[in-house]
RNA sequence: CGGGCUGUGGCGCAGUGGUAGCGCGCUUCGUUCGGGACGAAGAGGCCGCGGGUUCAAGUCCCGCCAGCCCGACCA
C-alpha cells in the first residue's frame, strides 16, 4: 500500500481536544476521526487494527466451539417487557418509530438471542452450545470520554453460551477465561482477571483489567494474582494480601476491557426457556455472558504501548508489518533506483506475507521518519542513496533506538527469522 | 446530571469596540534531499448558533449548542 494514496492524515499538531493518550494519538496519525463525543470513524489504518483485533478474538471464540452469528442492532421494545429491563438498563437508547412504536438501539443481546435460541434448541441433546457476535454497542453513557475507552457506540463482542447444569456452565466458564487471556495476550496486553460484582444477576463475576493512567476503575491487587474491583473491594492499598498472606495490596488505575458472568437462568425464565430432558421432563437452562470490547481494546493498546514520539504498535495488531521508506536524491537515474528497488521489496515482502506501508512521498527524510514513529508500524525499513551504495536497507524496530544494515539480498531470509512481525495467513475468513 | 475550561481557514493558535491575522497544511514554479528544508506566487472565513446593546460587535450583555477535563453514573 503506498502511503501517497491512502486515505487519512498525520498532523503536526495534536487537537486541542483530545486530551487522552489514545485519542491524541490515534487521531493525530489518522487512524480514527471523531464524529462526536464517544462516536468515532475509523479511517482505513484504524479499521486495519480494529480487525485484526476482531480477527484475533473471533478466532478464539471459534476454538472455544462457539458460532459466530450478527443479531439486530434495532430491538423492539416487546422483548424488554418480558425481561423487564426496558427501564432497568439507564443507558439504553430508546427511540421511536411509526405509529408510536418504541424501539431500543442494542446496549446488550440478552433480550435478542435467548428467545433465538429458544427457538431451535428444543432438547438436552442440543446443548451445550454458544454463539456470539460481533457487532456495534449503544450506550447512551452520561459521560463519554478518554477516546476509545468510553464511546456511545463501539465495537463488542458478545457471546452467550447455553447449558443444562450449572456444572457444565462452570467448565466452559474456565475454559472461557482462558480464552480470553489469550486474547489480551495476542493483543499485547497483560490483562489480569479482578473478581467483581456480578450486577443484577448473581453474586460473582469476572472482568479482565489492564493498567493504565487513563484507566476510569480502580483495581486492589497482589502480586500474587489476587484482585478485586474497588466496588466489591474488601481490602486496601497497603493491607497484606488475604489470599498469599504474604504480598501487600496496592492500588491501581485500570481499564476494563472484558467481563464475564453468570446469567443462570435470569433470563431462559423470563423468556420461558427450557429443554425436555433425558426421561422427558423439562429442564432450566442455565445461561452465561462474555464481552470483549475490540475498540476499548485498540484504545487500551495505545495507552500502554507508545512513547513520546508516538504508537508502538504490538506485532498481531499492527495496522502493517512493515513500513517501507523511500528517500528521494538529487541524482535521477539514482531516484529512479531507489523508486523501483522500494517497489519490488514491497511486492517481495507482501508475496511472503508481510503487509507493506510504503511512504512514497515526495518529502524529507524527517518527515518520514517522525509520521513512521508516530504511527508506530512495528519494522521500519529504508532505502536511500546511501543503503543503496551498500546494497542494503536501513532496518530499524520501532521499539528499538539502533538500527542496522540488511543487504537487499538477505532481507526476505531475515523477515522470515524475525519473531515480532505478524504474517498474514490464508486461514482468517473471507 | 452538577462544576471548570474551550469554541476564529483542514489542524494548532493570536486578535486592545473601528478593513480577519499568524504558524503548519494545501495549490503552482524553482532550488533542496537521512530527523518535520528554502524562495516566490496563490487559494481557502456564517469568528459555534440565536437574540440584545452600540453609529459600529470576533471583542460587551443574555440565552442556547458543542467538545474536553473533574465529579456523580457505569446492565
Amino acid at each position: 500500500m503506498k502511503y501517497s494514496t491512502l486515505f487519512g492524515k498525520t498532523t503536526k499538531s495534536a487537537p486541542h481536544d483530545a486530551q487522552s493518550t489514545n485519542a491524541r494519538l490515534l487521531t493525530q496519525a489518522g487512524f480514527i476521526n471523531q464524529l462526536m463525543a464517544g462516536v468515532y470513524t475509523y479511517l482505513p489504518l484504524g479499521l486495519r487494527v480494529l480487525k485484526k483485533i476482531q480477527d484475533i478474538v473471533r478466532g478464539e471464540m471459534n476454538a472455544l466451539g462457539a458460532q459466530e452469528i450478527y443479531m439486530p442492532a434495532l430491538h423492539p421494545k416487546d422483548i424488554y417487557d418480558t425481561t423487564g429491563r426496558w427501564d432497568k438498563i439507564d443507558v439504553l437508547f430508546k427511540l421511536e418509530g411509526h405509529g408510536e412504536k418504541e424501539y431500543a438501539l442494542g446496549s446488550t443481546h440478552e433480550e435478542v438471542v435467548t428467545p433465538l435460541v429458544q427457538q431451535y434448541i428444543r432438547s438436552y441433546k442440543d446443548l451445550p452450545m454458544a454463539v456470539y457476535q460481533i457487532q456495534d454497542k449503544f450506550r447512551n453513557e452520561p459521560r463519554a470520554k478518554s477516546g476509545l475507552l468510553r464511546g456511545r457506540e463501539f465495537s463488542m463482542k458478545d457471546l452467550y453460551s447455553f447449558h443444562t447444569s450449572e456444572e457444565d456452565f462452570l467448565q466452559f466458564y474456565e475454559r472461557a477465561k482462558q480464552a480470553y487471556l489469550n486474547v489480551f495476550r495476542r493483543c499485547g496486553l497483560d490483562a489480569m482477571i479482578v473478581e467483581a460484582g456480578g450486577g443484577v444477576f448473581s453474586k460473582f463475576s469476572h472482568e479482565f483489567q489492564v493498567a493504565t493512567e487513563n484507566g476510569e476503575d480502580l483495581v486492589y491487587r497482589c502480586a500474587c494474582g489476587f484482585a478485586q474491583n474497588r466496588e466489591i473491594a474488601e481490602v486496601k492499598a497497603g493491607d497484606p494480601c488475604p489470599s498469599c498472606q504474604k504480598g501487600i495490596i496496592e492500588e491501581i488505575k485500570t481499564i476494563e476491557v472484558g467481563n464475564i458472568f453468570p446469567l443462570k437462568t435470569r433470563f431462559t425464565d423470563a423468556f420461558g426457556f427450557k429443554v425436555a430432558g433425558p426421561n422427558n421432563e423439562m429442564m432450566e437452562v442455565v445461561m452465561g455472558c462474555y464481552g470483549i470490547g475490540p475498540s476499548r481494546v485498540m484504545g487500551s493498546i495505545v495507552e500502554v504501548h507508545h512513547d513520546e514520539r508516538g504508537m508502538i504498535w504490538p506485532k498481531q495488531t499492527a495496522p502493517f508489518a512493515v513500513q517501507l521508506i523511500s528517500l528521494s536524491s538529487k541524482d535521477a537515474t539514482l531516484r529512479e533506483n531507489i523508486e523501483e528497488t522500494c517497489a519490488s521489496l514491497e511486492k517481495d515482502l507482501e508475496a511472503s506475507g508481510v503487509e507493506v506501508l510504503w511512504d512514497d512521498r515526495d518529502a524529507g527524510a524527517g518527515e518520514k521518519f517522525a509520521d513512521a514513529d508516530l504511527i508506530g508500524i512495528p519494522l521500519r525499513i529504508v532505502v536511500s542513496e546511501k543503503t543503496l551504495a551498500e546494497e542494503s536497507v536501513e532496518w530499524k524496530e520501532r521499539s528499538e533506538t539502533q538500527s542496522r544494515f540488511v543487504k537487499l539480498a538477505d532481507i526476505i531470509e531475515e523477515i522470515n527469522e524475525v519473531t515480532f512481525l505478524d504474517r498474514k495467513t490464508k486461514t482468517a475468513h473471507a
